[in-house]
DNA sequence: ATGTCAACTTAGAGTTGA
């Protein structure tokens, strides 16, 4: 297959970043790209702009929330929406009862699959691109949603581990998977992303048979790839590691580099995360 | 703890979510 060049980025809505990404993508050049928080459905996807550069686009939207995408130069075959097992998100319990209005008991709402996953096979490699629930607060049902569903998808990646060695599964996890992964443990005391249950979904899912290729930060010591917009926390570094690339043994051990583009952070308009870009010669 | 941003409802500022 040879070198190829795959990267994930959470753009924080595709219409919003379009000038960025189109930018970003003649600069960095990368064979496939997954996308986070597109934030369109599912004809609200800039194809055309990406085809002019070259990439087939699949997409999975959903409107103003959500939304995942693959753009690839090296083939974009087998595409699927979401995943068998994805719980989905029924609201937290005092939106889920409905008042009742015709004598009923009170109507509970079904849970909906979002458009949090999207996997095809580009060039030789199957790719995930995933958009893991946020969980809001530890006390809320969003959290448990958020473990329901890392827990759905582990069991999903098992099941494909089972029938390739070439395997990677990237995208915002909304979890650092250490304390070295948040500027100050201190600071996130009684938060998401940071606790145990969900560092042990992180380690279940590396379990299956994949590892945490690490980006080098393009400056300073701290491998970070999302910073609030506020409090001016990019510019005191002041971030988390929450964009991971998991990768299979096979695709791990043939990783040429790796590192965070904190260029694509500065500057007009950014994303809140910047790019992760890993280089693979299979 | 929350100083920004994006989309939506709806016609300007408030709500939601991150």
């Amino acid at each position: 297959m040879g070198r190829v060049r795959l990267a994930t980025w959470n753009v924080n809505s595709v219409k919003a970043r379009l000038p960025r990404l189109l930018e970003w993508l003649e600069l960095a050049g990368p064979d496939v790209l997954c996308l986070q928080e597109t934030k369109v459905g599912a004809d609200g996807f800039p194809t055309e702009e990406v085809a002019a550069l070259g990439y087939a686009v699949a997409a999975h939207g959903e409107g103003r929330w959500n939304g995942v995408a693959l753009l690839s130069r090296v083939g974009l075959d087998d595409v699927v929406r979401g995943f068998e097992g994805d719980p989905g998100w029924a609201g937290e319990p005092a939106e889920r009862v409905r008042e009742p209005d015709d004598g009923e008991e009170g109507l509970f709402e079904t849970p909906r699959i979002e458009a949090r996953a999207i996997s095809a096979t580009c060039g030789g490699v199957r790719v995930w691109s995933v958009y893991v629930p946020n969980g809001r607060t530890p006390e809320s049902a969003h959290y448990t949603y958020k473990l329901h569903w890392l827990e759905a998808l582990r069991s999903r990646v098992a099941g494909e581990l089972a029938g390739t060695d070439r395997l990677v599964v990237c995208g915002d996890f909304n979890v650092a998977p250490t304390d070295a992964d948040v500027f100050n443990p201190a600071a996130f005391a009684g938060s998401t992303h940071v606790t145990a249950p969900e560092r042990e979904a992180l380690a279940a899912l590396l379990a299956t048979g994949l590892r945490d290729v690490v980006p080098a930060p393009m400056k300073g010591p701290n491998p970070f790839t999302y910073w609030d917009y506020r409090a001016g926390m990019f510019h005191q570094d002041k971030g988390m590691r929450i964009d991971l690339f998991y990768a299979s043994a096979a695709v791990a051990e043939a990783v040429k580099a790796a590192y965070i583009d904190r260029e694509a952070r500065k500057g007009k308009g950014p994303s809140d995360h910047a790019p992760v870009v890993v280089d693979i010669d299979l």
